[in-house]
RNA sequence: GGACGUUUAGCUCAGCUGGUAGAGCAUUCGCUUGACGUGCGAAGGGUCAGCGGUUCGAGUCCGUUAACGUCCACCA
């Protein structure tokens, strides 16, 4: 045990040292007992192309939070981390690297391009752990998982089977969202919409019998070229009589049918819709319904293909443009107007994704959905705050299928395979030795991969073993908590839902507590395009990791976004070293062999003061958390240590600790066992700082980290001498702002004349008003009272006159008891019409009719006393 | 078009099941008080967005309006 503590805190040498020792130690591990209950969180796996930013920071500070508390509290916890091999993500970055080197996947082959995948993971996938343990994160990194490693591509294989053979997993033409930039399909959710200025433009096709013409209006003139219908309302008077008519496709001169559907709005441009069945979702359902060819007119990558003519070949923008040029030319094209409409992109590069007919594998989602919105709706599982309730059920009611088979290489391969021989597929776990329905040896499997969320779905249980039957498994399924932002609602949390419901039977946590996102100073959303980012790296080496989780949670409420500046850290950052500080004055004052913290057998008048707050501030906290109330847990051990712990008790502490040279054993014994249970309740916010501090007070045990939690014991309760103590601390804080609102130097003692029903309270206290008040001494008098040339402080306790000679204005000194009177007296004006109200009396409960009795009388004793001091 | 959120001190935000408003930062004044100037003491500053309702009592519940923000849908 050291005897001193550094003149001031070093987090960046603490923080790796402390961290290398938890770690080495062990402590990260779940303890397996099998007495206690089980406590689990899994962490959502980051990117492996990513580095650590804020949005990682947030979310995974409150799962250490409530790691660290659980853990403390007893249980047997077990935070599992890992990564997430991010499909299009990770495959976007090595394309880009190989381009650089002048190659592409083509020419590498897949076997070849998955060598380099693979090394691109050992590289750079260990970069974001690495990261991670600088934030103290207490996660069991001997289970660390990967959503791409052997286990769980054994569970993705096995999920894929089970749902194909329920029927809930098939491959089928649809219309699908395609990035002609990644080269691949994306689901729904993985599209980002925004609005964008555009043009509408106005076309006329002229009927096939020559009897006129149809006007129509499009955002996108170049899918014409796909057109195999014009639809029109059939109720629409204007155009009933061309339905079953043909009309001339402009250009093209291919004749299609005028079909009449009731999707088209009547009312919307000019009731005329061309349709495109293999490039528009909405015109791909009336073409089913009306049996029309689907005619794709585009390539893979967003250019023109065989079937658009003469702009074969052309990228789709400048396809529009030319065909627009053409239709001008030759009289197609009524007007242009401007209108904004909402496109799609990519939400990994932001291409503008084009919507596509094509060959996909799907899930049925409703049967899926179903029981996944029922676990939330009965509570079993629920969210904090609840009100994402909403947005769930809403997305969840009304789910279209998922596409989940991706162009791409990198991710789990599609476990399906084709027999050339008879055409049959076979679906299996594990490479099939023959076909599953002629026996032949002529198998290819799927080139497509599966979308990276469909592994990440499986993730609370795929990590503990599943399909094995393995004793994490059964110990730690399902999990806890389960901790994110809320931006990633529908790709991970509700995909996990109703995963686990189908797959294991129960929902996969207990509880979703949603962090908000971390903005700039400016309240703007950090990106990579705005380079607003704040670097946690970057905070954490300036401030130390503890001041950037505390900048994170304090005064947070679940779900809501936080802003982020360095004033803020730089805030907490004085926290840590007011703490610091504090310890290092207690263990100033302590002995080499100090036993270790302890309750004294009778507390003094303001130990009880502090001890009864701290027992009430555990009970606070320990509810709070229950309540995932973090960032409000966190206030109060803040308030408590600086007002309460700082300011005033520590202040106390020093008369005593100096008493006559012979320092008080109580008040240190105090000191010692109010700090310790402190460090343990913030232990679980701050790490670092506290278990340094910890390490240099006596103790027992070997880590704070493994320090049983705090409870709220009723024996430690103290009301006469909180209350006590109280009276003499409102004197205190009274004298005090009248000698600062006169400029009393601080060197011009003055003795206090002190009236109160207690005398013996204030001669008791006399070193206290020596040391805080500017008192030279205490000298209790009875009534009546009376001295020139002095100031007269009143509280609902008690009456202090200090002579101050020629520092008094009699005058305004009137004038000040007079306004201060008159402010009491509102008070009991107020307060007696309350309490003179017969229904306020009636329905109030007892505790605030009790509350307003007190407020009357401390307002009324106040009162005499102030017309004492002005009736002299 | 639908849903949700926000609107509280100059700024950033707390405020649980309703009982006459709090913090940090900023501002002003004072301070080598033997842990800390990354500090100490004191002070100023709010008709809790507007309107209406429920209630003995509303920042807190209900309705409505406005501004800002987010998500979902996507009438070509």
């Amino acid at each position: 045990m050291p005897k001193e503590l550094a003149k001031q805190y070093e987090p960046a040498e603490a923080e790796e040292r402390l961290y290398q020792w938890w770690s080495d130690s062990g402590f990260f591990r779940p303890s397996g007992d099998a007495t206690k209950p089980p406590y689990t969180v899994m962490m959502p796996p980051p990117n492996i192309t990513g580095q650590l930013h804020m949005g990682h920071a947030f979310p995974y500070t409150m799962q250490d939070i409530l790691i660290r508390w659980r853990r403390m509290q007893g249980y047997d916890t077990l935070w599992l981390p890992g990564t997430d091999h991010a499909a299009i993500a990770t495959e976007a970055k090595i394309v880009e690297a190989m381009a650089l080197e002048g190659i592409t996947k083509d020419d590498l082959g897949r076997e070849r391009f998955l060598e380099r995948a693979w090394q691109w993971n050992e590289k750079y996938g260990g970069r974001i752990t690495e990261q991670l343990r600088k934030l103290g994160f207490s996660c069991d990194w001997e289970r660390q998982r990967f959503t791409m490693d052997a286990g769980c591509n054994k569970a993705v294989n096995e999920v894929f089977c089970r749902l194909f053979e329920k029927g809930l997993i098939y491959r089928g033409e649809r219309i699908i969202n395609w990035c002609p930039h990644c080269l691949t399909s994306i689901s729904d959710a993985e599209v980002d919409y925004e609005e964008k200025d555009g043009h509408f433009w106005h076309l006329r096709y002229p009927l096939a019998d020559g009897s006129g013409s149809l006007l129509l209006a499009t955002t996108r003139p170049e899918t014409l070229l796909g057109d195999t219908a014009v639809a029109v309302h059939p109720e629409d008077e204007r155009y009933k009589a061309f339905i079953g008519k043909e009309v001339v496709l402009p250009v093209v001169g291919r004749r299609i049918p005028v079909v009449a559907d009731t999707y088209v709005e009547m009312d919307f441009g000019t009731g005329v819709v061309k349709i495109t069945p293999a490039h528009d979702p909405n015109d791909f359902e009336v073409g089913l319904r009306h049996g029309l060819p689907v005619l794709n007119v585009m390539t893979d990558d967003g250019r023109m293909n065989e079937n658009a003519g003469q702009y074969a070949g052309l990228d789709r923008y400048e396809c529009r443009k030319q065909l627009v040029a053409e239709l001008d030319k030759l009289g197609f094209l009524a007007k242009t107007e401007p209108m904004k409409h909402n496109v799609g992109s990519c939400y990994r590069c932001g291409t503008v994704v084009e919507p596509r007919v094509s060959l996909q594998w799907f899930v049925r989602m409703q049967p899926l959905a179903e029981p996944a919105i029922a676990a939330v709706r009965s509570g079993e599982t629920r969210m904090v705050p609840e009100r994402f309730t909403k947005t769930y059920f809403h997305w969840m009611e009304n789910i279209k299928d998922w596409c989940i088979s991706r162009q791409l290489w990198w991710g789990h391969r599609i476990p399906v395979w084709y027999c050339a021989d008879c055409g049959e597929m076979t679906v299996a776990r594990e490479t099939p030795a023959g076909c599953a329905h002629c026996g032949g040896q002529n198998l290819a499997q799927d080139p497509d991969s599966l979308d990276t969320w469909f592994s990440s779905a499986l993730w609370p249980f795929s990590t503990l073993g599943w399909p094995d039957a393995t004793a994490d498994l059964a110990r730690y399924y399902p999990t806890s908590t389960l901790v994110t932002a809320y931006d990633i609602l529908f790709f991970w949390v509700a995909r996990m839902l109703f995963s686990g419901l189908e797959h294991t039977g129960q929902t996969p946590f207990s509880t979703v507590l949603f962090s908000g996102i971390v903005r700039d100073a400016q309240g703007r959303k950090m990106s990579k395009s705005l380079g607003n980012g704040i670097d946690p790296l970057e905070v954490i080496a300036q401030y130390g990791a503890d001041a950037l989780r505390f900048s994170l949670i304090t005064g947070n409420s679940p779900g809501n976004d936080v802003r982020l500046s360095d004033e803020k850290v730089a805030a907490s950052r004085n926290f840590a070293n007011k703490l610091w500080n504090a310890s290092r004055f207690i263990r100033m004052n302590l002995g080499e062999d100090e036993p270790a913290p302890h309750l004294p057998a009778q507390p003094e008048r303001e130990d009880g003061w502090i001890l009864s707050r701290l027992n009430r501030l555990t009970g606070e906290v320990t509810e709070n958390l229950e309540k995932f109330e973090l960032g409000i847990a966190l206030q109060k051990i803040y308030d408590f240590l600086w007002d309460d712990f700082c300011d005033w008790y520590i202040e106390l502490s020093k008369t005593r600790l100096q008493r006559g040279g012979q320092p008080s054993e109580t008040a240190r014994a105090v000191l010692v066992y109010t700090l310790e249970r402190t460090l343990r309740l913030l232990h679980p916010f701050m790490p670092f700082v506290t278990e340094e501090i910890w390490q240099a007070l006596p103790h027992t045990g070997v880590s704070l980290m493994l320090a049983p939690w705090p409870v709220f014991d009723p024996a430690l309760e103290y009301p006469d001498e909180e209350k006590e103590t109280e009276i003499l601390l409102a004197a205190i804080r009274a004298v005090r702002s009248r000698r600062a609102e006169m400029n009393v130097p601080p060197g011009r003692k003055a003795k206090l004349h002190v009236e109160s029903a207690t005398p013996e309270l204030f001669t008791a206290g006399e070193e206290f008003f020596r040391r805080l008040a500017g008192a030279s001494a205490v000298e209790p008098v009875a009534g009546g009272f009376e001295l020139d040339g002095a100031v007269t402080v009143v509280t609902a306790d008690c009456r202090i006159t200090i002579p101050l000679g020629e520092l008094v204005d009699l005058e305004a000194e009137q004038a000040r008891l007079r306004k201060e009177l008159e402010g009491a007296e509102k008070q009991i004006a107020s307060v007696q019409a309350k309490l003179g109200n017969a229904s306020f009396l009636a329905k109030a409960p007892e505790s605030v009719v009790a509350a307003q009795r007190e407020t009357l009388r401390r307002a009324e004793e106040k009162a005499a006393l102030l017309r004492i001091s002005l009736a002299q």
